[in-house]
DNA sequence: TTGTATGCGTTATCAA
DNA sequence: TTGATAACGCATACAA
């Protein structure tokens, strides 16, 4: 019966940091977080002992005695999707510096695992939350609302944060994008669409929207699908729109995966662009601007979004009342040559 | 001076639910962990008992008191790179079922950041680790070799695994790529490879290899840079090196945003392809079989490779011994029209 | 199969 | 500025 046994795989503990600076525990406890409350001395002699046993803290130990995880719940719909991936990565660096961890979890586009996820990272407490989108399920909602942590909604703008928001309008963005190929001359302007999650809707109505305006729109140039977006897809789809539609002359494509896809097929059934048909696409990836003919798509600013939906969770867990609650990063129109007629 | 002050936030704990069902803690905590040993009616009872208070276990208290989280510590190099998303996704999706979260790290290329990370993922006692690559500096290799857990180390095989592995050979994938553009026919085959981390050293190498046995190997046709890769950059590469070496005939690209910018830059001078060049790339994207001319490319198991991670480290948790320790997914090189000449 | 006592490593509380 | 004590919520060891 040996009453000195150390579970824990014989890690040093902060006690043994502290019989070794000849201090109290709780004083390194202070040292390491708050050290500017211990005097220099001391701090010192921690300091010494600390590296010399080669003392880390232990986050679960933590967590448990402060109720308070340092941990950052992340919530996308996608990790391969480029566009969110440059979000998280966007949300890692920001936290590269700091004490927090990151929990991320993949929703799958789906409310019901938002839900599921939700509740997971809830019982950890962590120390915000960071959520894709605004249209959360009445109990996602709720659960966020109840958080006692920063919530931030990110790539979206919209009425009614929970708590904070970084994004954009995607309905100004549909819009812009296709009011500027009906400046360009075109009038039976596709609308090709994938996944078709809440901002690919918004995306179509901005498209509709300036449709409509021009006196253009026809229910038969859109082109949706619930099916992921892809390069394939968008080939596929072209070929539909086409098909159903002989007069089209512009496509407006939801991202720009799809985007390439029809531009490979207007290559490959020798169609010019951006003569016989002028594309645009979104999100503006780094190969929009190298493709030839280069591809007009709507810049939006992602790994942005991310580090500024950090900037402001941090500064609400340092007890900071922002400024503005909803921030707006914006988007730019690229013009390039696969709407340049003439 | 409230004696039953909670810290906690009053949640509701395990020994709530014990005092509702009227049992013992420690019962509570068996039915949820291992139903089997309790029987069926107390059973019941704490279930009904968990649901009406809605209790939820804190993992941060179960961690501590096992001395071992429900973690996965997952580090890779980039979290942008799409082929490591694609790991990464396999890795939630495997593990999306079981107690295990993902804890997720991005070294950024870098074996410092990875030796950092390891030490705050070891602080944790998470029940696996996943690293890329196998070429951990010798500080993390022997953090990797003393950590209590099962380790895995993924997207290549190797000698000497420190525990267990699951990749494929980038060596007989650049050779392959290379010998059969050989076949093909074309003789002043290029390399062009960016960021050079030590998976594309070994596709190079392969390269070599294949060039070398048809005694066509020339240094002058090797352009690598340490900037990381897009497509833009496949684009200049491909520039330089025609510039460097104008009987240039063909290319093998180190992944297929490089292929696809030689690609583009091909239609944009009007070089015919794969007459006048020929183009492979490595990782076979969706986007390669839609481009036009289609790209052949080398088809590496990505998704794959997360999950089987994934189910080696679980089995290992199990407590079983694996049958082996290395696995090879292999690759398959798929030809397309970008090197059928004639 | 079930329960009791105790420990996990840290921080909050309160007093000195 | 520093420290003693008591949680934090759960699981291990052992006994019944």
């Amino acid at each position: 019966m040996r009453p000195r046994t150390r579970r824990g795989g014989g890690r040093p503990t902060i006690s043994d940091v502290a019989r070794l600076a000849g201090v109290g525990a709780i004083t390194v406890s202070r040292a390491l977080r708050e050290p500017e409350r211990v005097s220099e001395s001391l701090r010192g002699q921690i300091e010494r002992a600390v590296t010399e046993l080669g003392y880390v803290p232990d986050p679960n130990a933590r967590a448990l005695a402060s109720a308070r995880a340092e941990v950052f719940g992340v919530l996308v719909p996608s990790l391969t999707n480029s566009v969110f991936a440059e979000v998280v990565r966007g949300i890692y660096d920001s936290l590269s510096d700091g004490p927090f961890r990151v929990q991320l979890g993949n929703t799958h586009y789906s409310g019901l695992e938002e839900e599921r996820l939700l509740q997971v990272f809830l019982s950890q407490r962590p120390a915000a939350l960071i959520v894709s989108g605004i249209d959360q399920t009445k109990t996602a909602r709720s659960l966020l609302e109840k958080a006692d942590c920063p919530v931030v909604q990110i790539m979206e703008t919209g009425p009614d944060p929970i708590d904070m928001m970084v994004g954009f309008s995607h309905f100004d963005g549909g819009r812009e994008a296709t009011a500027n190929m009906i400046t360009a001359g075109y009038r039976r302007i596709g609308f090709l669409g994938a996944r078709m999650d809440p901002r690919s809707q918004r995306r179509l109505a901005g498209y509709r929207a300036a449709m409509e305006a021009a006196g253009l729109y026809d229910p038969r140039l859109v082109n949706t699908t619930p099916v992921p977006s892809s390069v394939s897809l968008g080939r596929d789809l072209f070929r539909d729109a086409l098909a159903k539609v002989p007069t089209l002359d512009a496509v407006f494509c939801n991202n720009d995966d799809l985007a390439l896809g029809v531009l490979f097929e207007c290559h490959r059934a020798s169609i010019e662009v951006p003569q016989q048909i002028g594309i645009t696409g979104f999100n503006d990836l780094d190969m929009m601007q190298v493709a030839f003919p280069s591809v007009t798509s709507v810049t939006t600013h992602r790994y942005e979004i991310g580090c500024q939906a950090v900037a402001m969770a941090c500064a609400a867990i340092a007890g900071e009342r922002p400024e503005q609650r909803v921030v707006d990063l914006g988007f730019d129109l690229k013009l390039r040559e696969s709407t340049a007629r003439r």
